[in-house]
DNA sequence: CCTCCACAGGAAGCGCAGGAGT
DNA sequence: ACTCCTGCGCTTCCTGTGGAGG
């Protein structure tokens, strides 16, 4: 059988790929640079921090512009990076810079004052020749657990070093991370700033338009299909790396099917596909009685053991609020459990709307009383199944 | 018009766990 | 180690609401 591939490099597709060419970043680039320039004159680099919302290119900007340092081989002007959810404190970030130019301390097992010694010695070499103009990248920076002595330790290194420097980047997404730092470890990681604007709609064209060409063959995707998920991603915080992943999820569905183009169809079902994997997710992870609660609404949909129905504008089944208790009643009782109020059992349904499972609308004409109609946002088998799992695990 | 229905959602209080104070 | 306090999850009780039905 011929395999007939859309793909030309899905590597290019992959959230974590660095392009040689940052697009609309130009800016940010220079910043960057600009930053760690006076190493090169063999003076200390300036210590910078940079925030900016998940998938606006922060990553990629820095890793591209450290690259581009190691490439011009000057011994004496070295970078670390590393991702803080691993190099989550001050031992392993400074373990994690030692290691990586004395192999011999890879290894754990030395105490953080023999450690923070062989750092030392590293950086001032034997000789001013040797002495090293050092950059620390710490991405996820707010994932460390001992912020403050960790930047301490590295800004203070500076006083102890005879010769050398260490400098700091610091990466965050959130903005307001720096107000949980002591103002002395503050102004020391904030000696420079940059802020990460999240992309519009033309600019994630432009970057998914590169992308695709090197990751796809030629007219594999349609421009239909760019435009929609730029327009979605842009949507949802300008995040490149969600667009990115629509495509490259379309291109493996048009894959699977056997077809030869990437559609905004495909897009569109991507896009559905991807919020309900996290929606899926995130009920796995919901407390108890809400998962019995949604069961039960899965349980209705399926089975259609109901004595009344509305049907929304849109053709969607909606279900009594009062029959869905009555049926959450049934299903805890079977797994031999006692059911909560029906009180209680609103206040479930509350938080179940709010995390966009399911969603209500109050009973207007038509309907006696004053009652809350019901509509499941997911499939009900797929729900049904998902729930089983947890709940029986 | 009044009454009933089928709830919505606020208020109060209860039992428990975990942290602070001593 | 002890008590005290507080927050949380929950139940009980209660008043409010908007349309149907007589």
């Amino acid at each position: 059988m011929q395999e007939k591939t859309l793909f030309r490099n899905k590597d290019v597709l992959s959230p974590h790929f660095v392009p040689e060419a940052l697009l609309h970043r130009d800016a940010e680039v220079r910043t960057v640079m600009r930053c760690i320039a006076p190493a090169f004159q063999d003076q200390k680099a300036k210590n910078l921090f940079i925030y900016g919302r998940p998938g606006t290119g922060k990553t990629a900007c820095v890793k591209g512009v450290l690259a581009k340092m190691d490439e011009r081989g000057d011994a004496r002007v070295r970078s670390a990076y590393m991702n803080c959810r691993v190099y989550d404190s001050r031992y392993k970030v400074l373990q994690k810079c030692v290691g990586e130019f004395k192999p011999g301390f890879a290894r754990t097992g030395y105490s953080f004052a023999v450690l923070y010694e062989e750092f030392l010695d590293w950086i001032e070499g034997d000789s001013p020749e040797t002495a090293k103009r050092l950059v620390v990248a710490l991405d996820e920076i707010d994932m460390i657990r001992d912020l403050d002595p960790l930047v301490y330790t590295l800004t203070r290194i500076n006083d102890d070093l005879v010769r050398g420097s260490v400098s700091l980047v610091g990466i965050s997404n959130s903005v307001n991370f720096k107000n949980r730092l002591d103002s002395r470890s503050r102004s020391s990681i904030c000696e420079e700033e940059l802020v990460f604007a999240s992309y519009n709609a033309n600019q994630l064209r432009d970057i998914l338009s590169a992308r695709i060409k090197e990751g796809f063959q030629e007219g594999a995707v349609t421009a239909g299909a760019v435009n929609l998920a730029a327009a979605v991603a842009a949507s949802e915080n300008g995040d490149a790396r969600y667009a990115l992943s629509l495509l490259l999820r379309a291109g493996e569905l048009a894959q699977k099917r056997g077809k030869t183009e990437v559609t905004d169809a495909l897009v569109e079902e991507s896009r559905r596909l991807a919020d309900e994997d996290t929606a899926f997710d995130v009920i796995g992870v919901l407390p108890q009685h809400q998962q019995y609660l949604l069961y039960a609404l899965a349980c209705l949909a399926q089975d259609g053991h109901y004595k009344r129905l509305v049907t929304s504008d849109d053709g969607e089944r909606l279900y009594f609020s009062g029959e869905v208790y009555e049926r959450y009643c049934r299903v805890v009782k079977q797994s031999g459990k006692q059911p909560r109020t029906a009180r209680w059992y609103r206040e479930y349904l509350g938080e179940l709307e709010s995390a966009g499972l399911v969603s209500t609308v109050t009973s207007g004409k038509g309907v006696r009383g004053h009652t809350t109609l019901i509509r499941l946002g997911y499939d009900a088998d797929k729900v049904r199944k998902v729930i089983e799992k947890t709940l029986l695990a």
